[in-house]
DNA sequence: GTCTATAATACGATAGAC
DNA sequence: GTCTATCGTATTATAGAC
């Protein structure tokens, strides 16, 4: 049933789901719904975690993984961002929805905190990995990288879901954004801090 | 009127949408809105054109202003991008109607032309702006930055118009994202060309 | 061009049987 | 836990007068 409410999600977004048609997607009744879920919100609370956690479960998978597993920490950074870029129905499912709920969070406040704590647990993960392809950066100038990436990451995926860029371009630019970030870190804290503004 | 559509939907999102709300925002009767708009895609359609233009006119604010006008290129690519970043209601409404706008176009294939269009203009206007302050680098380089660049501010506007960046911290790492790709473009055109995946 | 109804329907939610 | 039936309301859209 959660599966159902992902699904629907991805397809016609979070303020188009259809209790209805969720109900038809998992075969059962709208009453059913609204026994397990108590009302609308609900059920999208529940979508939301469902949701994350899958995320969750396929971001582990560029870790332990077939080519290169204790490998150059930059390519698996790399891997990490490009798992979001794939033509795999629940890769691309898991992206739309949860762009659609980041997206939905400008409107809805009650969406915000869980969203928060996912967002800032993955640019801390993001954070950790470039830390480790480019270990004499400092502390700062990472996370800053490490958000800056993962927002990157999120424009594009818009671009792609959107059909405004195709899959292989975005992976592209991807790819060179880590790498660009990760040279940045490496060249040195020199000139680069500014104080006005 | 269209001045009252950009602002329901900044409020509220394009599915959030109300032509009862839009109606009271315009001091008019539904009846009226649709005798103007046709039915509710109409209004969708024209509001997405205002609401277009305007971003344009107060993206032309940035050539021709204040602080030296024929000066530094990079630092005219590095306000034009920051006029995104303000907190001035139009501004910030304009901002969030066009998210949403752009959010809603993966559920929406109608909205995609007009949207692909005026994406592709802001991206090329980047792109411009970016060889100016790097004479020497190739085209194709100077595009990617361009879109890069672009899906960047996507990404962090989402972030901060959804609460979870404080605009201070959204214009900083735009500007450290702006001078990256300048950087990396000025670095030349050595090893980073890869033909794999 | 602009209004006051009002029709038509879509949608969230619940009651009550099994 | 699951269903069928249905209620109440919110929303789009139109008719018809001014």
């Amino acid at each position: 049933m959660l599966e159902g409410a992902a699904r629907v999600i991805a397809r016609r977004g979070v303020r188009g789901l259809r209790v209805a048609e969720l109900a038809a997607e998992a075969g059962v009744s709208t009453a059913l719904v609204y026994y397990h879920f108590k009302d609308r919100p609900g059920i999208l609370r529940h979508a939301l975690a469902f949701i994350g956690d899958r995320a969750d479960r396929y971001t582990a998978l560029a870790e332990g993984f077939p080519p290169a597993d204790p490998a150059d920490p930059r390519e698996l950074l790399e891997r990490t961002m490009l798992l979001e870029f794939q033509d795999l129905p629940e890769v691309r499912e898991n992206s739309t929805a949860w762009g659609e709920l980041r997206a939905h969070s400008v409107f809805d406040p009650e969406l915000r905190e869980e969203l928060a704590q996912a967002g800032t647990a993955w640019v801390a993960e993001v954070a950790e990995l470039l830390a480790a392809a480019s270990p004499a950066a400092p502390g700062p100038a990472v996370g800053a990288a490490a958000e800056r990436l993962t927002a990157l990451l999120e424009g594009l995926s818009v671009r792609w879901l959107s059909g405004l860029l195709p899959l292989w371009h975005a992976r592209e630019l991807m790819r060179e954004g880590v790498r660009a970030e990760i040279d940045l870190l490496g060249q040195g804290s020199s000139s680069h801090t500014h104080a006005f503004d």
